[in-house]
Order: C-alpha cells, then structure tokens, then sequence
DNA sequence: TCGAAAAACTGATAAATATCAACTTCCCTG
DNA sequence: CAGGGAAGTTGATATTTATCAGTTTTTCGA
C-alpha cells in the first residue's frame, strides 16, 4: 500500500538519489573516473565522526545508518540511507571534519569518489551544485521535522514514524520485499528510546495487528494504523 | 570571557553572516536592488511554516527565533538568528514551502530581498553558491548536533547549552551588553523541556553562582562552570 | 501611576521513560 | 550440530520530566 495521503514520506527522506541521477552523463563520467568500489559487511564503519574526509560515497547497494555517539556509548541515529543515496558529502563541502558517523547496517556494495574529483565536479558543473542547494535545503527541513518530533512527540508515535520510515527504505531496495531487517538495538537510536521500550512498543504493535514480526525481521501489516498512531497522517495535519 | 576552549559553539551557530559579507560588492547592489527594510515589533511573525516563500530576509538588527509549532500548540525552538544573518533561503532553494516559521524576539529591522533577485544573483555567481553550499552543510552538522542533545542529554545540561548559545547571540548583538533577554517560555522552547522546569534549573544555576537573573533578565557569572554543566567542554569531549 | 493581564514561580503529583536484573531465544562458529 | 555468546524479551523499579493548581511578580497600556 502506498503513503499517499496518509503520511508525509517527503519530510523524512533526503533524496540524495536525484542528485546522481539527474547530472548530465559527462559529469558522471568524471565523477566515476576514479571511483573504487568497496563491499561492506554488515556492522563495518564507513566513516567515523571526527575524522578528516577525503571523499563521498555513494551508495550502490545496501541500508547505511548515519549517527553520532554520546561520550557514554549511547548512539542516535540521524538518517538511514539506501541504494542510490550519496553519504559523506556534508564534511568535504563544509570543509570541516565529519559531523557523524557511518556504518553498514547490511551488507553493502559502496563506491567511493575522491574529494578531488568532486570538488572539481562541483566546481565546473553548475547543474551539480544546484542539484546539492536544492538537497541540502530540503534536508532542513528533514532534520528540523525530527528535531519537532524527538522533542515533541511520544516514543510510541516515533517508533511509528521509525517503521514507516524504514519500510519505505526496505521496499526501495528491493521491490518486492518490504520487510525490515535490522537490530533492536537500531531501532532503539532511530527512535531515540531505550531498546527494553522499543520492545514493548512494538509487542503492542503486533498485538494491535498493526505488525508481524519473526525474529528480527518485521513486516507491517497494517500501514495506515501506524500512519495514524504517528498521529502525523495527512489528514490529521490539515485539520489541526 | 571568551568561550574558546570549554565549548564548542561553532557547533551551534549557523554563520550565515559570512554569506553576505563575503560576496564580492556587485552581488551584494544586486541583492540589494530591490530590497526593502521593514521593521518587526517583538512577538510578529516574520514567516509561517506552510506558507509560500516570496524571498528572504536579511537581518539588520535584532534577534529571530526559527520554529516549529506542534498540533497542540507547543512551540520547539530549532535555530536563533541574529544581527547579519540570513533566513527564509532554505525553503526558496528546496522549491518547497517554508519548513518552520520565524518570528521577532526583540524589536528587530529585517530587510527583504524578492526571491526572482536572489534567484538570479545566484544563478550568476559562483561565489554565492559557494558560499551557500558551506553555510548549509555546515548546518547539517548544527542540526544533528543539536537532534543528539535533544535525545541523549538531560533537560539540566540542555539548559546549560542554550544559555551559552544565547550568551554569544546577545553579546554580538551589542559587544558591550552581554544579558540574555528572553521569556522564559522562549528558554523553554529552546531547550526543549517545560516551562516550569526551567524555571527550577534556572533557580539552581543563580543558587550555584552561575547566573544572576532580575526580572527575565539573564547574566552569566561564571561561563566555565555553565560549560562544565553542559558536559559539552571541550576537554571532556578530548577525554572520552 | 494604577490596575489588570501576562509572565514567572512554587509545591505537589502524575505520567512517561529509563534502568536493572533476570531469563529466553537466536544464530554463528568450531 | 552442539555450545556459547549475542540479541531479544520481560517484569519490577527508579528516575526524569511533565502537568496541574495555585500564588507572586512583572509588565504595559489606559
């Protein structure tokens, strides 16, 4: 079943993809010149908070979690990317170190472009750059909706939104298969709540019908419950 | 006292100052062209999530505060913009409507810049982009910054920050005044907590010596101690 | 400058969420 | 395919933070 009406995917998903996708083929070229491919298993970091960048990634294949760690081990996850998304961009064009951390929640297949060849990419393709203006201010308006929802709302509807979410990342890896897989533990730091309370929530998720779930894996049954339970459900957000 | 060394406070400022400043002088009359200057009284609406962006506004004077309202009212702080900085660009680069809203905390002058102006001085001038690009993915690093805190810090050490952030906004507002004036639910709102807890944290930190307060008043008396609250000091990052 | 109205403050209590300690299940590897 | 460690689950409890119901103080316009 499609969000349509029933919840605001937008606001959640940086679209990154667009920007590979929709420079012109010569600047792609340059860009993959000397691009290397890499495999990563799951649980691989692919670059760590704090260090010097010296490229972006982008994702050919495979769910990356972006976070960043508190000084006691606790980790919140920022944005999960998928297949086709770029990663890493932010440090190499702010000129900073990495503000957060990468790793493979699956196994993945992650080619790297040298900030080199990126940066002169960039600077003689006027369609890249507008390309990244118009991701970048979108992804404002992504992290700034986040912020409302870890400050404003329940953690029962932010694990709503985490499903919703992810399940949108799953079914666009693969097509038919919308099943998400990932750690407790994940969850938890996407949600921005303790693992023993994710558990439950989800429990009554499952006792609500609203989901299956066997092992690790879940499957959401019942997608405009949960967009309800959201409470960010189109329909809810007109009336206000 | 300077802050440099007990907080990292280039994590929480946009720097969108350096935007305007550092164009050459041509970009700037052409962005200036059409602008017009409107004062704001403190409390007015500068911009409304949802609505339609026209242009951007170019602060002269006084302090903005960015926000997002949740469907029962409450109100998150995301950003504090002050004299020099720039807001209302995200949503006239994303194409989209504006993603919070913006609105006056102290009587401020605001100047507009028309969107078909800003628009076309950017298409022409790769500094401006280049500038633009810094700014906004130095953002990202702003907000995940603050979406960590707003999830893995206390309500004590969240308060502790936005003092020090709101320290330097007022103290570049006029070098020699360095007070916070701002409401308590304004605080509140940016910390992300209740009113009247923040009220009882502010009561501890004037008992501790950290702050004297009269009226809605705020003077920080001992920034060292408000860093070492905040468990954001640069050494314990070091240690970890 | 007086007198509401708004904002600030306080204490008591409720609600939400985290933590702890144990147990169970899963899954990987030798 | 057995054993062991990691991940998941559960219930009890602690902690944190919000809410509620007032009182006090400040602010601002008539």
């Amino acid at each position: 079943m499609s969000l349509a009406g029933i919840f605001p995917i937008d606001q959640w998903n940086f679209k990154s993809q667009s920007i590979m996708k929709s420079i012109p083929e010569e600047d792609q070229d340059r860009l993959y010149a000397n691009m290397t491919i890499e495999s990563y298993n799951k649980g691989d970091v692919i670059f760590k908070e704090g260090a010097v960048p010296s490229g972006i990634f982008f994702i050919q294949k495979g769910i990356v979690k972006k976070y960043k760690v508190d000084r006691d081990g606790r980790e919140q996850i920022m944005y999960v990317a998928g297949t086709g998304e770029l990663i890493g961009y932010h440090a190499i064009l702010s000129e900073e170190r990495y503000p957060d951390s990468a790793s493979a929640i699956e196994d993945c297949i992650i080619a790297f472009i040298p900030k080199e060849d990126f940066l002169e990419v960039l600077h003689s393709s006027p369609i890249l750059t507008q390309r990244l203006l118009k991701n970048m201010s979108h992804e404002y308006a992504v992290l700034t909706n986040n912020i409302s929802v870890f400050t404003q709302r329940t953690a029962r509807e932010r694990v709503a939104i985490t499903l919703i979410v992810l399940r949108e990342k799953y079914k666009n890896e693969d097509s038919n298969e919308e099943t998400i897989n990932i750690s407790r533990s994940d969850l938890s730091n996407m949600a921005g709540i303790a693992k023993e309370n994710l558990v439950r929530i989800l429990k009554e998720f499952k006792n609500l019908g609203v989901l299956f779930s066997e092992g690790r894996k879940i499957t959401i049954t019942n997608i405009k419950m949960l967009a309800e339970i959201s409470s960010y459900s189109t329909k809810t957000l007109k009336i206000r």
